[in-house]
DNA sequence: AAGTGGTCTAGACCACTAC
DNA sequence: TAGTGGTCTAGACCACTTA
């Protein structure tokens, strides 16, 4: 029997990637929040007009890309970035004998400002758009180890505080989730060698001048959204950034 | 009507898994060579005692590993280190611009030697095994870029010499491959900042003291067997280090 | 025209979770 | 016990490649 399916066909037209699309834009327009859990595969299969495995196969893919979460027996969920969770996938400084922890946090800084232009670029925003800019002291076993610089556009953000910031219970990510409805599906890093400056060594607990680990991060939402441009450094005496590729 | 598969139920005892596992066990016994294509899907259905979809299953997590590569009409190929096709897989040091660039390669020196305790920890080889260590100068659009210093273990690489790593017509992976039968499927990266030596800086044609990047990398095989140890340093002033995670 | 992988279906049964 | 996702089947039809 020919499948007769209730959806046009028109981009990559093959039915499940429709329905991947469905899925996304239903995920994109907030229809189920981070946390919840989406339909059954029965209901969703009904909704879309595809059999169980054409459904199957959609949400495969999502799941394959950490934007869903299945849990047999209990359903299928929008992925979150709870600290237990995904917090690695965009966590790479590792101490160097392997052993990974999770960072404990102070804010160092908290400004509302105009973006510079390449920050404009980054986050594709017009010309002197407003965002809040602030800085992140990372500790790892009790060593100082990362400063961030993080800007995101307070059109995302808007009445950000400082507060927010500082008591915020779980991850950064979180909190862009749970209180923006943003949620970080990908990021663009690129690393390169740089030197510490007077400001960066003392923060860091450097000489000025020692060799650090600079990395660009550009994160970004659902349709390839840019939601924070972030510059690191990283003290790397004791700890290094992991790259697995493959398995 | 339930399945009456001829294999035994072993391990995570999913009739794909072991399918899969059937499938990795003849890639890693030679029994299908790199570039060649696999049996057909109804043929390989029927060694194991599968379904078409049981065994699609277990194919296409090898072809999501990038182990295996489906070409419509054409059939199932294992996955080769051609120039073209992942090379950028493992080499992830681009332009600023983001502008990516095949390297051309010199190779500054050749020799078997005795592996070091580190070395021999990360291969893991016995005390003072033997290896070849060389060392290639790679430039990108006629920057010297990156000084490798590759180890291999002999044992695995019997009558490696100069000659053919000099004169070998596509990647270094594909000559482990095509002349050695060793598939590199999986890299484990780790980055450090580090400043140039007398040697390096001449090399690199920086100035003694520069802040690089150094990349140490071990490179393995099917069954996480190790095959390459190597330590890269990066002149990241016109280039950088690209990490995309997600999509 | 024959052979390959790619998509899709409709339904069975299993394993796990919640009530 | 009811509902969820997880696995598996058997076969139809499509799209592409090769000859």
């Amino acid at each position: 029997m020919n499948h007769t399916h209730i959806m046009a066909a028109p981009l990559g037209s093959t039915l499940y990637k429709e329905v991947k699309q469905g899925v996304l834009a239903a995920l994109a327009a907030g229809e189920w929040k981070a946390g919840e859990a989406i339909p059954s595969e029965r209901l969703l299969g009904e909704r879309f007009g595809v059999s169980i495995g054409t459904l199957r196969k959609a949400i495969d893919e999502l799941v394959a890309e950490n934007i869903l979460i299945r849990h047999q027996g209990r359903g299928t969920f929008v992925a979150t970035h709870a600290r237990d969770h995904h917090f690695f996938r965009f966590f790479r400084v590792v101490r160097q004998d392997g052993y990974k922890s999770y960072p404990s946090v102070s804010l160092e800084s908290f400004q509302k400002t105009r973006a510079t232009p390449l920050v404009c670029e980054k986050l594709g925003l017009g010309t002197g758009a407003r965002v809040f800019e602030f800085v992140n002291r990372l500790s790892l076993n009790d060593d100082v180890v990362l400063l961030d610089r993080i800007t995101v556009p307070e059109a995302l953000f808007a009445d950000l505080t400082e507060t927010m910031l500082r008591e915020r219970p779980t991850t950064l990510y979180n909190l862009y989730q749970d209180t923006f409805g943003l949620n970080i599906i990908r990021t663009d890093e690129r690393l390169r060698a740089c030197t510490a400056d007077a400001a960066t060594a003392a923060l860091l607990g450097v000489d000025e001048g020692s060799a650090l680990i600079e990395i660009r991060r550009l994160a970004l939402s659902y349709n390839n959204q840019p939601v924070e441009w972030r510059i690191s450094r990283v003290n790397t005496d004791k700890y290094e950034y992991l790259v697995n590729e493959g398995a």
